[in-house]
DNA sequence: TTGGATGCAAAAGTTTTGCACGGTT
DNA sequence: AACCGTGCAAAACTTTTGCATCCAA
Protein backbone atom coordinates (compact mmCIF):
# COMPACT_ATOMS: atom_id res chain seq x y z
CA UNK A 1 0.00 0.00 0.00
CA UNK A 2 1.64 3.10 -1.16
CA UNK A 3 1.36 6.37 0.45
CA UNK A 4 -1.04 7.63 -1.86
CA UNK A 5 -3.69 4.53 -1.10
CA UNK A 6 -2.83 5.88 2.66
CA UNK A 7 -3.74 9.23 2.07
CA UNK A 8 -7.02 7.95 0.01
CA UNK A 9 -7.92 5.88 2.77
CA UNK A 10 -7.39 8.84 5.44
CA UNK A 11 -9.49 10.85 3.56
CA UNK A 12 -12.20 8.42 2.90
CA UNK A 13 -12.59 7.42 6.62
CA UNK A 14 -12.68 10.78 7.76
CA UNK A 15 -15.69 11.15 4.77
CA UNK A 16 -14.17 13.46 2.53
CA UNK A 17 -13.96 12.84 -1.01
CA UNK A 18 -10.38 12.00 -2.55
CA UNK A 19 -8.96 15.10 -5.22
CA UNK A 20 -5.82 16.12 -6.03
CA UNK A 21 -5.68 19.15 -4.34
CA UNK A 22 -6.51 17.36 -0.98
CA UNK A 23 -4.44 14.73 -1.44
CA UNK A 24 -1.75 17.06 -2.72
CA UNK A 25 -1.95 19.05 0.46
CA UNK A 26 -1.85 16.21 2.97
CA UNK A 27 1.36 15.12 1.36
CA UNK A 28 2.85 19.01 1.56
CA UNK A 29 1.81 18.80 5.34
CA UNK A 30 2.96 15.36 6.99
CA UNK A 31 6.44 16.03 4.70
CA UNK A 32 6.97 19.41 6.68
CA UNK A 33 8.59 18.83 9.71
CA UNK A 34 7.09 22.74 10.48
CA UNK A 35 3.75 24.14 10.29
CA UNK A 36 3.06 25.94 7.59
CA UNK A 37 0.99 28.78 6.29
CA UNK A 38 -1.97 28.83 4.10
CA UNK A 39 -0.17 30.75 1.35
CA UNK A 40 3.19 28.73 1.64
CA UNK A 41 1.25 25.67 0.97
CA UNK A 42 -0.60 27.83 -2.03
CA UNK A 43 2.89 28.39 -3.42
CA UNK A 44 4.21 24.60 -3.11
CA UNK A 45 1.02 23.86 -4.58
CA UNK A 46 1.88 25.84 -7.87
CA UNK A 47 5.22 25.05 -7.47
CA UNK A 48 3.90 21.20 -8.15
CA UNK A 49 2.12 22.01 -11.16
CA UNK A 50 -0.85 22.33 -9.00
CA UNK A 51 -3.67 24.82 -9.88
CA UNK A 52 -5.37 25.95 -6.83
CA UNK A 53 -6.92 29.08 -5.41
CA UNK A 54 -6.18 31.08 -2.04
CA UNK A 55 -9.61 30.56 -0.74
CA UNK A 56 -9.73 26.32 -2.10
CA UNK A 57 -6.25 26.46 0.07
CA UNK A 58 -8.24 27.81 3.25
CA UNK A 59 -11.49 25.56 2.85
CA UNK A 60 -8.60 22.68 2.54
CA UNK A 61 -7.41 23.14 5.56
CA UNK A 62 -10.32 24.03 7.48
CA UNK A 63 -12.13 20.94 6.34
CA UNK A 64 -8.27 18.84 7.16
CA UNK A 65 -8.42 20.34 10.78
CA UNK A 66 -12.57 19.93 10.94
CA UNK A 67 -11.50 15.85 10.80
CA UNK A 68 -8.60 16.28 13.09
CA UNK A 69 -5.97 15.58 10.43
CA UNK A 70 -4.35 18.48 10.50
CA UNK A 71 -3.74 20.91 13.44
CA UNK A 72 -3.95 24.80 13.43
CA UNK A 73 -2.35 26.95 15.19
CA UNK A 74 -1.64 30.85 15.38
CA UNK A 75 1.85 31.68 17.59
CA UNK A 76 4.27 34.34 17.69
CA UNK A 77 3.10 37.92 16.23
CA UNK A 78 2.64 37.09 12.98
CA UNK A 79 -1.17 37.56 11.78
CA UNK A 80 -1.19 34.10 9.89
CA UNK A 81 -2.42 30.89 11.08
CA UNK A 82 0.13 27.62 10.60
CA UNK A 83 -0.77 24.55 9.54
CA UNK A 84 0.62 21.45 10.63
CA UNK A 85 -0.37 17.18 10.30
CA UNK A 86 -1.95 15.87 12.74
CA UNK A 87 0.58 12.93 13.68
CA UNK A 88 -2.00 11.38 16.45
CA UNK A 89 0.69 12.48 19.17
CA UNK A 90 -0.60 14.94 21.51
CA UNK A 91 1.96 17.44 21.42
CA UNK A 92 2.96 19.98 24.25
CA UNK A 93 4.85 23.01 23.82
CA UNK A 94 6.48 25.38 26.01
CA UNK A 95 6.04 29.26 24.81
CA UNK A 96 8.60 31.73 26.32
CA UNK A 97 6.26 35.49 26.35
CA UNK A 98 9.27 37.04 26.97
CA UNK A 99 11.50 35.36 23.75
CA UNK A 100 8.64 34.04 21.73
CA UNK A 101 10.82 30.79 21.75
CA UNK A 102 8.47 27.93 21.20
CA UNK A 103 10.01 24.17 22.81
CA UNK A 104 8.13 20.63 21.87
CA UNK A 105 8.21 18.51 24.64
CA UNK A 106 7.32 14.81 24.76
CA UNK A 107 5.89 12.97 27.61
CA UNK A 108 8.05 11.75 29.80
CA UNK A 109 9.89 14.75 31.40
CA UNK A 110 6.38 16.06 31.10
CA UNK A 111 4.99 13.85 33.74
CA UNK A 112 7.61 14.49 35.82
CA UNK A 113 6.70 17.87 35.19
CA UNK A 114 3.34 17.45 36.12
CA UNK A 115 3.32 15.52 39.53
CA UNK A 116 5.70 18.39 40.83
CA UNK A 117 2.77 20.88 38.97
CA UNK A 118 -0.19 18.51 40.88
CA UNK A 119 1.44 18.78 43.83
CA UNK A 120 2.42 22.23 44.41
CA UNK A 121 -1.25 23.12 42.60
CA UNK A 122 -3.80 21.12 44.67
CA UNK A 123 -4.87 20.02 40.71
CA UNK A 124 -4.92 16.88 38.88
CA UNK A 125 -3.88 17.09 35.72
CA UNK A 126 -6.20 14.60 33.54
CA UNK A 127 -5.28 16.27 29.77
CA UNK B 1 3.17 58.38 45.60
CA UNK B 2 -0.20 57.50 44.68
CA UNK B 3 -0.65 55.14 41.36
CA UNK B 4 -1.45 57.53 38.74
CA UNK B 5 1.99 59.13 40.03
CA UNK B 6 3.70 56.19 39.33
CA UNK B 7 2.41 55.71 35.91
CA UNK B 8 3.48 59.12 35.13
CA UNK B 9 7.26 58.05 36.53
CA UNK B 10 6.82 54.90 34.22
CA UNK B 11 5.66 56.98 31.22
CA UNK B 12 8.53 59.83 31.46
CA UNK B 13 11.23 57.05 32.10
CA UNK B 14 10.24 55.39 29.31
CA UNK B 15 9.79 58.89 26.98
CA UNK B 16 6.55 58.65 26.35
CA UNK B 17 4.30 62.04 27.45
CA UNK B 18 1.79 61.29 29.61
CA UNK B 19 -2.07 61.78 28.10
CA UNK B 20 -4.90 60.84 29.80
CA UNK B 21 -5.27 57.68 26.88
CA UNK B 22 -2.04 56.86 27.38
CA UNK B 23 -1.90 56.22 31.46
CA UNK B 24 -6.05 54.99 31.32
CA UNK B 25 -4.57 52.41 28.82
CA UNK B 26 -1.95 51.11 31.20
CA UNK B 27 -4.27 51.37 34.26
CA UNK B 28 -6.70 48.74 32.53
CA UNK B 29 -4.00 46.57 31.63
CA UNK B 30 -2.34 46.09 35.37
CA UNK B 31 -5.46 45.64 36.81
CA UNK B 32 -6.18 42.97 34.28
CA UNK B 33 -5.22 39.17 35.20
CA UNK B 34 -5.31 37.88 31.81
CA UNK B 35 -4.23 39.52 28.48
CA UNK B 36 -7.03 41.85 26.76
CA UNK B 37 -7.25 42.59 22.84
CA UNK B 38 -6.89 45.92 21.40
CA UNK B 39 -11.01 45.82 20.87
CA UNK B 40 -11.69 45.49 24.85
CA UNK B 41 -9.73 48.32 25.49
CA UNK B 42 -10.97 50.10 23.42
CA UNK B 43 -14.52 49.28 24.82
CA UNK B 44 -13.07 50.03 28.29
CA UNK B 45 -11.99 53.33 27.35
CA UNK B 46 -15.53 54.11 26.01
CA UNK B 47 -17.08 52.68 29.49
CA UNK B 48 -14.83 54.58 31.57
CA UNK B 49 -16.21 57.64 29.24
CA UNK B 50 -12.65 58.10 27.48
CA UNK B 51 -12.60 58.88 23.87
CA UNK B 52 -10.35 57.44 22.20
CA UNK B 53 -10.11 56.01 18.33
CA UNK B 54 -9.59 51.92 17.85
CA UNK B 55 -5.98 53.57 15.93
CA UNK B 56 -4.61 55.72 18.53
CA UNK B 57 -5.30 52.26 21.22
CA UNK B 58 -3.67 50.63 18.42
CA UNK B 59 -0.51 52.50 18.59
CA UNK B 60 -0.97 53.12 21.80
CA UNK B 61 -0.33 49.45 22.55
CA UNK B 62 2.41 49.76 19.86
CA UNK B 63 4.46 52.10 21.66
CA UNK B 64 3.91 50.35 25.03
CA UNK B 65 5.83 47.13 23.96
CA UNK B 66 8.10 49.06 22.02
CA UNK B 67 9.16 50.66 25.59
CA UNK B 68 8.21 47.38 27.37
CA UNK B 69 5.37 48.08 29.30
CA UNK B 70 3.43 45.44 27.59
CA UNK B 71 3.72 42.87 25.89
CA UNK B 72 2.34 41.64 22.87
CA UNK B 73 0.47 37.75 22.21
CA UNK B 74 -0.77 35.87 19.55
CA UNK B 75 -1.98 32.44 20.74
CA UNK B 76 -5.25 30.45 20.16
CA UNK B 77 -7.04 30.28 17.00
CA UNK B 78 -8.27 33.82 17.43
CA UNK B 79 -7.18 36.72 14.88
CA UNK B 80 -6.84 39.35 17.41
CA UNK B 81 -3.74 39.87 19.21
CA UNK B 82 -3.45 39.78 23.36
CA UNK B 83 -1.98 42.98 25.41
CA UNK B 84 -0.94 42.32 28.57
CA UNK B 85 0.84 44.44 31.36
CA UNK B 86 4.36 43.45 30.97
CA UNK B 87 5.35 42.67 35.18
CA UNK B 88 8.69 42.40 34.41
CA UNK B 89 8.07 38.26 34.65
CA UNK B 90 8.72 36.21 32.77
CA UNK B 91 5.99 34.06 32.55
CA UNK B 92 5.94 30.99 30.65
CA UNK B 93 3.17 29.03 29.52
CA UNK B 94 2.01 25.22 28.54
CA UNK B 95 -0.20 25.54 25.57
CA UNK B 96 -1.76 22.33 24.58
CA UNK B 97 -2.24 22.26 20.66
CA UNK B 98 -4.82 19.89 20.75
CA UNK B 99 -7.21 20.88 23.27
CA UNK B 100 -5.55 25.11 23.12
CA UNK B 101 -5.75 25.37 27.11
CA UNK B 102 -3.05 27.43 27.94
CA UNK B 103 -1.62 27.01 31.62
CA UNK B 104 0.73 29.52 33.23
CA UNK B 105 3.62 28.01 35.05
CA UNK B 106 5.49 29.43 37.59
CA UNK B 107 9.15 29.10 38.39
CA UNK B 108 9.66 26.74 41.08
CA UNK B 109 8.03 23.25 39.58
CA UNK B 110 9.71 24.47 35.81
CA UNK B 111 12.96 24.21 37.72
CA UNK B 112 11.95 20.73 38.51
CA UNK B 113 11.04 20.03 35.05
CA UNK B 114 14.22 21.83 33.59
CA UNK B 115 16.52 19.25 35.90
CA UNK B 116 14.56 16.35 34.38
CA UNK B 117 14.34 17.99 30.16
CA UNK B 118 18.37 19.01 30.31
CA UNK B 119 18.74 15.21 31.78
CA UNK B 120 17.10 13.92 28.94
CA UNK B 121 18.04 15.85 26.24
CA UNK B 122 21.49 16.87 27.22
CA UNK B 123 20.77 20.41 26.46
CA UNK B 124 21.17 22.87 28.94
CA UNK B 125 18.89 25.42 29.45
CA UNK B 126 19.47 28.90 30.00
CA UNK B 127 16.50 30.99 29.55
C1' DT C 1 7.37 76.32 19.89
C1' DT C 2 8.24 71.77 18.69
C1' DG C 3 7.63 67.09 18.33
C1' DG C 4 4.83 63.59 19.85
C1' DA C 5 -0.30 62.22 20.31
C1' DT C 6 -4.76 61.78 18.20
C1' DG C 7 -8.97 61.22 15.06
C1' DC C 8 -10.69 60.13 10.77
C1' DA C 9 -10.81 57.79 6.72
C1' DA C 10 -8.62 54.97 3.66
C1' DA C 11 -5.47 51.17 2.84
C1' DA C 12 -3.37 46.81 3.75
C1' DG C 13 -3.17 42.03 4.97
C1' DT C 14 -5.33 37.68 6.04
C1' DT C 15 -9.27 34.84 5.96
C1' DT C 16 -14.21 33.89 4.85
C1' DT C 17 -18.27 33.69 2.02
C1' DG C 18 -21.77 33.73 -2.03
C1' DC C 19 -22.61 31.99 -6.17
C1' DA C 20 -22.08 29.40 -10.21
C1' DC C 21 -19.86 25.58 -12.20
C1' DG C 22 -17.19 21.16 -12.16
C1' DG C 23 -15.84 16.54 -10.36
C1' DT C 24 -16.39 12.31 -7.30
C1' DT C 25 -19.10 8.71 -5.63
C1' DA D 1 -28.11 12.21 -10.10
C1' DA D 2 -26.75 14.14 -5.84
C1' DC D 3 -23.64 16.29 -3.25
C1' DC D 4 -19.25 17.89 -2.31
C1' DG D 5 -15.28 20.51 -4.23
C1' DT D 6 -13.56 24.61 -6.56
C1' DG D 7 -12.61 29.33 -8.64
C1' DC D 8 -13.60 33.97 -8.74
C1' DA D 9 -14.78 38.12 -6.82
C1' DA D 10 -16.46 40.47 -3.14
C1' DA D 11 -16.96 40.88 1.79
C1' DA D 12 -15.38 40.62 6.48
C1' DC D 13 -12.30 41.37 10.00
C1' DT D 14 -8.15 43.03 12.30
C1' DT D 15 -4.45 46.14 12.07
C1' DT D 16 -1.72 49.90 9.86
C1' DT D 17 -0.96 54.30 7.68
C1' DG D 18 -1.47 59.27 5.75
C1' DC D 19 -2.65 63.51 6.83
C1' DA D 20 -4.40 67.29 9.37
C1' DT D 21 -5.01 68.96 13.96
C1' DC D 22 -4.22 69.05 18.94
C1' DC D 23 -1.66 68.97 23.16
C1' DA D 24 2.24 68.09 26.54
C1' DA D 25 6.82 69.56 27.65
Amino acid sequence: MNKETDYKETLKHAGLKNTKRRIAILEILEQQVHPLTAEQIFLELNRLGIPISQSTVYRELDSLVSKDLAVKIKINNSNKALYEYNRMMHKHYLICLGCKKMIAIDNSPLKIFEKALEKQTQFMITD
